[in-house]
RNA sequence: GCGGGAAUGACUCAGUGGUAGAGUGUCACCUUGCCAAGGUGAAAGUCGCGGGUUCGAAUCCCGUUUCCCGCUCCA
């Protein structure tokens, strides 16, 4: 199945009539491009985060977990260079309505604009009879910045005192924490702090559904290492996120992995690489792995003054650890693993039928097991069953319609196993399960029941 | 922000001045008893909002809002 603008609308299409994303304030005319999870959606994407903890922190025998606040003492962003770097001088050309970053095209010149006002960039636009890079023209609008934090007021007067920002990625708050973590846990370098929570971007442009929202999630890992083995690390963690990735069922044709070049590379940056993912509108970046030296924990002691070195018991060296950072967005990342896993099978091509199935990983499956008594008359029979399921699984029950309609409406939110009660199950104690993929089934005993789904949802 | 498109039940759409419709979906009952579309019935729309023209507006006019798609950026 190929991933074309068609998959794009079925997956939204999907997505809003089955309950995993809904249109943000949607009665009030929604808000442009907010988003929010409906019960299968908030199922889904807690399974896809439970899973990155797992790999992440639990499994690793480096790695720690942090959940630090949303607001943040205004101080830290400016030293992470967000209050001045983290902003676009912008311009549009009047002709061919256009967009461009007024510094890039001064930049495209040979010429360094780091540190110009917007006169001194209109100016040099100007003398230089800078032309617009799609249309030839030299009509365009003032330049106006765009900055891209969220601000608020902390306390109830809004004056520019109390002013404060809505974090724009998750990881200052790991760095600003670093020697309480590293004091608390004795981890000892190399080691890892891993970061699960909502950013704010007020992206100018956002859009394509969940790919490119205004309030994200990020599961951010920052890993400490010793200056000089960090390529080591950087390529240990690409391979680590790769194979997340395909263990989750992820199509490897589906995936790329996009080396920065040397000129490409932020000035903080030793090497980054991008984890791309082909969605229907095309290759899209999910998960950005990047070297960022010390320049965040170095920025930090220079703006705070705590001392942010680190003392090698071994080798009796003190250094300012290396960070390796593997970010990845929640959102994009579930995208990714609807689009990959959405698939329209032909039943019965004479009679234009189809089934649509999620083949999504079991272990991120909203429901990893349905209950289906196969009549209504059995329903209060199954009650018990219901239960011991979903004391351990998360079990849809669906008693209404056919049999068939029922696996249908199953494999379209790609519940992995569906487990028939009927009437000889009162008599033997017996279920048919049936398989979401291969439609096949399996008679077993009700004793048995838990293990087996256990060991077929397991990740 | 600029340009383009759109707005009628949950969804897809029909309806171009005269009583708001269909299909799908949902629900109830019957039927069926392991792979959709069987029967009967039901719920569900002040036609995005405001104004105007008209005896009469979903329909014509003006305004407005919102969403979607592009442009720059990024997880």
């Amino acid at each position: 199945m190929k991933n074309t603008e068609k998959t794009m609308d079925a997956v939204v299409a999907l997505c809003k009539s089955r309950g995993f994303v809904f249109p943000g304030s949607e009665i009030y005319g929604g808000l442009a491009n907010s988003w929010d999870y409906g019960p299968l959606g908030v199922l889904f994407k807690n399974n896809v985060k439970r899973a990155w903890w797992k790999k992440f922190v639990q499994e690793s025998p480096y790695n720690v977990g942090l959940d630090s606040a949303i607001l943040m003492n205004s101080q830290v962003w400016v030293a992470s260079g967000h209050v001045g770097g983290f902003s676009d001088p912008l311009m549009d050309c009047k002709q061919c309505k256009t967009r461009h970053r007024a510094d890039k095209l001064i930049e495209d010149t040979g010429a360094l604009p780091a540190g110009w006002d917007f006169a001194q960039m209109s100016a040099y636009i100007k003398e230089h009879n800078i032309p617009c890079p799609d249309c030839g023209g030299h009509d365009f609008t003032d330049i106006r910045q765009f900055n891209l934090m969220f601000r608020t007021h902390q306390g109830v007067t809004e004056d520019a005192r109390n002013e404060i920002y809505l974090r724009p990625e998750t990881a200052q708050g790991i760095f600003v924490q670093f020697k309480n973590i590293a004091r608390t846990t004795r981890k000892k370098i190399p080691f890892g702090v891993a970061q699960i929570g909502k950013s704010f971007r007020n992206e100018i442009t956002p859009g394509n559904f969940i790919f490119r929202i205004r309030e994200f999630e990020q599961m951010e890992l920052e890993f400490f290492c010793k200056p000089g083995t960090d390529l080591e690390w950087f390529a240990f963690w690409k391979e680590y996120c790769k194979n997340w990735l395909l263990d989750l069922g992820m199509k490897e044709n589906n995936l790329r992995l996009r080396d920065h070049e040397q000129e490409e590379l932020s000035h903080y940056s030793n090497a980054t690489t991008d984890f791309e993912f082909l969605f229907p509108f095309g290759w899209g970046e999910l998960w950005g792995i990047a070297d960022r030296t010390d320049f965040d924990l170095k920025a930090h002691q220079t703006h705070s003054g705590e001392n942010f070195e680190y003392f090698d018991q071994e080798s009796g060296e003190k250094y300012i650890p290396y960070v390796i950072e593997p970010s990845l967005g929640a959102d994009r990342v579930a995208l990714a693993f609807l689009v990959d896993a959405y698939d329209e099978e032909v039943v019965d091509a004479e009679k234009n039928d189809t089934r649509v199935v999620l083949r999504l990983h079991p272990a991120l499956a909203p429901y990893q097991v349905a209950l289906l008594p196969l009549s209504k008359k059995l329903s209060e029979a199954a009650g018990k069953l219901f239960a011991d399921l979903a004391s351990t699984f998360s079990v849809d029950f669906d008693d209404a319609g056919s049999i068939g309609k029922r696996y249908r409406r199953q494999d379209e939110i790609g519940t992995p196993l569906c487990v028939t009660f009927d009437f000889d199950s009162v008599e033997d104690n017996c279920v048919t399960v049936r398989d979401r993929d291969t439609m096949e089934q399996v008679r077993l005993p009700i004793d048995r029941l838990n293990a087996y789904i256990a060991d077929r949802v397991k990740y």
